[in-house]
DNA sequence: CAGGGTATCAACCAGAAGGTTGATAAAGGG
DNA sequence: CCCTTTATCAACCTTCTGGTTGATACCCTG
């Protein structure tokens, strides 16, 4: 299997530039920062939107270990996407917390809504916006339009991958819980191939392949041969 | 040797999705309508969101005629990204405009935003977001928060231009020397639409659609849609 | 102006694919 | 031992696709 550690696309830091005008340009914000990170999980390429030089010091000097949300602490593995920090840590927690009490409210910030890309499920990116305490409070309309901006930097980062991630096939038969022999047959489609062949290469009868299908049409919730396809190589 | 004129980057018709899914879900609007362009300019593969179908297919059998921003009568020549239509035609002019007069203000419109995504300054796409009598009017804000959105649609779409995927089409499309029209449904076939969808698409008849098809497979030397999606992205 | 390339559409047919119902059988877990 | 899951196959019908023939129309070029 490739060892696929290139999935940076090119560009990328032009990319996180443009994303972080686009978020800071739609959502209502006091201040931002984004980071790529490295595959040591090292979030590199700091950029700045009006976030005070001292304070993002303060950060790299101090808090970053103690930032709920730093991605040597916050678990890859939960596909979270979007995230309000209030949301994450309760009312009780924040009091204490020194990321709060010694750290961002001093800065005059209430709420920091956190923004991640990932490729092959692997963090790359993410994009922390500040919400001052004299913006009213995030709404939940907010963050949907959050969720919608991540998930058009999400599509448009995939656009321009490299090539059809090598994992499309599992994550497509895995999402939808195909069996070991719907996974031959999508397989298969994949190469395009008619049924007849399908079935002469399983060696097993047209209406079993026909059987298969429609369990994978059931299942995937696609309604042609032709719409596997594309889904595969087309996912976002 | 053709000069090829095609600009179409691979995958503009899920772009095209992922682009009226984001205005919509960020900017505050009551319905919607995106169209590509094709190179006698013509809209075609139009998409709508919350737009009544009665109305559609009014503008489709009349109005399109006075649109005053159809792309065959707006001047692709100006540079045009975005526009409020309140501000191209003037409040005098609108009364006695059959397009406002007949046409979107009996639908309860009170403004249209257009936006355009151009490559190398030709227009290949459009997005038209409708303001309702019910709404509050588009404020310079708001206009600013579209130009902001647009410029990321039309960033990832340069980008997706010299992604590999798109690369990987073009390659196929000028092997075979594909015209305008065929590269077109190769593109549609790609997203595994049956040939009645991509008649309505492309504004024409089956029969169209299958011949256009018939071309394809004589040139590619394939013998199924199936097999040219799988084509597109397995090739060595 | 003739001819090639492109785009358009119709009619027809054979075969492939999609959808449904129903049935059998092996494997595995509770 | 029953029940679920998985895999297998048949028959039937509808719709879609592929293949063919033939035709019109426009544009551009020689």
């Amino acid at each position: 299997m490739k060892t696929n550690n290139n999935i940076y696309p090119a560009g990328l830091y032009s990319f996180q530039d443009e994303c972080l005008s686009l978020l800071t340009g739609v959502l209502n914000v006091s201040k931002a920062v984004t980071y790529l990170v490295d595959n040591q999980r090292k979030p590199i390429c700091y950029k700045t939107w009006q976030l005070q030089p001292a304070m993002h010091r303060q950060y790299m000097d101090t808090f970053y270990k103690v930032d709920p949300l730093h991605p040597t602490q916050f678990v890859e593995q939960t596909g979270i996407t979007v995230v309000k920090m209030n949301d994450l840590v309760n009312s009780q927690e924040r009091y204490n917390h020194p990321y709060y009490r010694d750290f961002i409210s001093p800065w005059g910030v209430q709420d920091i809504v956190e923004l991640f890309l990932r490729v092959d499920n692997k963090l790359i990116a993410g994009f922390a916006l500040f919400i001052s305490k004299q913006q009213p409070e995030m709404r939940s309309e907010d963050i949907r339009k959050a969720q919608q901006l991540h998930q058009f930097m999400q599509f448009s980062l995939e656009q321009s991958l490299d090539a059809p991630k090598h994992n499309q096939f599992e994550n497509f038969c895995d999402q939808f819980q195909l069996t070991p022999k719907e996974r031959m047959v999508v397989e298969l489609v994949s190469q395009g191939l008619p049924n007849k062949t399908i079935a002469a290469g399983l060696d097993c009868s047209l209406a079993t392949v026909k059987t298969h299908l429609q369990h994978i049409f059931c299942k995937t919730g696609v309604n042609s041969k032709a719409e596997i396809t594309s889904q595969l190589y087309n996912q976002h």
